[in-house]
DNA sequence: GTGAACCGGGG
DNA sequence: GTGTACGGTTCAC
């Protein structure tokens, strides 16, 4: 327990100010949650859940998009949604793709023009806009760049999408845009009150924002959601979609444009597919997007960004709020450097027996790390120097204790996203409705990612809840518990061959009639 | 061995 | 905008 002074103050910007001015203080210990930006601090004080629908009195409470007519406000509501109310009105999404071309090879702003804009929605809608003509069914032609650019406008504007969604938009085509418009002088103004293309910093890239849509850049959530040699769009869609897009390598661009004829009609035609394969990939991947923006509590925008570390701790964030807990602050660049000095001890690994072999069987806890963090109440305020094995779990090899009452704050948080999980399971289940069955199903995936990065508050250096004793101690129980289970399944004639943190692999060396009693062999939380 | 530079995706 | 944030590999010394 702790004394905190809560400060109130009448403008965010005097936020800074006073910090600065209170840090040096000797009364002052410590300066807590002075670097929550203004709006996740208005979501998190009023309960608010983005992505969630609102209705007051048949009317929107907010009118910042166009939805309005529709009575139906995409926003927020007061308390988290149950499975069946969370079905929402659907979303216009609008994908886009631009081309340009450069002999030598990458186009530059600065010399070479946009040569064709593709369009592609979730509603059938399909255009390509050229400066070169063409007979492609989708192909319209304009006069010149800066029409094309003023159509890339107005089709946004007629749209009139909540979502746009591009692959690697943010650091290739917005900026291109942006910057053959300003050669141009086209004005940029895509928001839905005819606001101007924005760019808002985000650490080394750049996020285009439009006012009143949601501009998403799926590339670097195929980052995330993906695991992927390579993440070009192509790789991409043939993972998600097990079929291949016409595709035309970088170096080839210039030549289909520049020869024209066939090999011109071919790069209007991979342009659109890009766009389309944009949407399918969309369609694909937003329901968890949007589903972890319900649970995180912050922007489609904010949460699309986020690396699911990021998307845990704003979690915790917001459920600190709730538990009236003060959040931990960020790592200071010394203390980073020194967190990072300091390593945690992994997972226990067995290099695999070379050779092929036969009979295999394979193992694995179900989400080891989350219930290891339950079981042994794994969390910063649970931690002891002194107890006892009567109060206390103790970790093998490094012996960190902690307290077995009460349920710590991250154990808790777990506790509930894992239970919350299992309701939803349940009725998944148990539900007929095919359309019910993958919203709950979407729903369920997105808690379980959510539990199973949980580990990582604790073991990356970044984070607010970094606590290597906590980290340490996970991973020395989980290595505990997988050796443990690989010496019963020894006892039962499995012979393990491969193992790595969480599952092994194993032979079977008994005769195959032989009935095996599994209840023994069930793991041990 | 160390620190700086570079890269991803995009055409 | 209560912000300014990656992580791994390669290269030059």
């Amino acid at each position: 327990m702790k004394d905190f002074l809560k400060i109130t103050l009448k403008h965010p910007q005097d936020v800074p100010k006073l910090r600065e001015k209170i840090w040096d203080l000797e009364s002052v210990n410590e300066v807590r949650e002075h670097d929550i930006p203004f709006y996740r601090r208005y979501l998190i004080d009023n309960g608010l859940f983005p992505m969630n629908m609102l209705e007051v009195q048949g009317k929107c409470l907010k009118s910042t998009r166009a939805s309005l007519e529709n009575k139906t406000c995409i926003f927020e509501m007061k308390t988290q949604p149950t499975p069946l109310e969370s079905d929402l009105p659907e979303l216009k999404v609008l994908s886009f793709d631009i081309e340009a071309c450069n002999p030598k090879g990458m186009p530059l702003e600065r010399e070479d023009p946009i040569i064709m804009i593709s369009f592609s929605s979730n509603q059938g809608f399909r255009k390509v806009f050229s400066t070169k003509d063409s007979s492609f069914d989708f192909a319209e032609l304009v006069h010149d760049e800066r029409e094309l650019l003023k159509k890339f406008v107005e089709t946004i504007k007629s749209e009139n999408p909540d979502l746009i969604l591009g692959y690697n938009s943010d650091v290739f085509d917005f900026p291109y845009i942006r910057d053959r418009a300003a050669k141009l002088s086209v004005p940029l103004e895509l928001g839905v009150d005819g606001s101007s293309l924005k760019f808002m910093r985000r650490g080394f890239t750049n996020a285009a924002v439009i006012k009143g849509r949601v501009n998403i850049d799926l590339y670097p959530n195929m980052r995330r959601y993906l695991q992927l040699d390579r993440y070009t769009l192509e790789r991409v869609y043939k993972e998600l979609f097990g079929e291949n897009k016409i595709d035309i390598p970088g170096d080839e661009i210039y030549s289909c444009w520049e020869d024209g004829g066939e090999k011109l009609e071919k790069l209007f035609e991979y342009s659109l597919e890009d766009a389309i394969a944009v949407t399918e990939i969309g369609e694909k991947m937003l329901p968890l997007s949007m589903e972890l923006t319900r649970i995180v509590g912050q922007p489609l925008f904010d949460v699309a960004r986020m690396a699911t570390g990021q998307q845990v701790e704003w979690y915790l964030i917001k459920k600190a709020f709730e538990y009236d807990e003060v959040v931990p602050n960020k790592p200071s660049s010394s203390q980073h450097s020194q967190r990072r000095g300091r390593s945690i001890v992994g997972g226990y690994v067995k290099d695999p027996v070379k050779g092929l072999h036969d009979n295999i069987v394979s193992f694995d806890f179900q989400s080891l790390y989350p219930s290891i963090i339950i079981s042994k109440n794994i969390s910063p305020d649970s931690l002891m120097d002194n107890c006892t094995e009567e109060d206390c779990y103790i970790s093998p090899e490094i012996g960190h204790k902690f307290r077995k009452e009460p349920v710590g704050f991250v154990p808790s948080v777990i506790g509930k996203v894992l239970q919350e999980r299992l309701r939803i399971k349940s009725i998944m289940t148990h539900s007929t409705d095919t359309r019910e069955r993958q919203i709950l199903n979407v729903q369920q995936e997105a808690l379980k990612r959510l539990a199973n990065s949980m580990y990582g508050v604790y073991g990356f250096t970044l984070f607010r809840w970094y606590s290597l004793e906590c980290a340490d101690a996970i991973t020395a129980w989980g290595r505990e518990f997988i050796k443990k289970t690989m010496k019963k399944a020894e006892e039962f004639n499995f012979k393990p061959i491969y193992a790595d943190t969480d599952g092994f692999y194993a032979t079977y060396t008994g005769s195959i009639g032989n009935k095996i009693d599994n209840t023994d062999l069930n793991k041990e939380n």
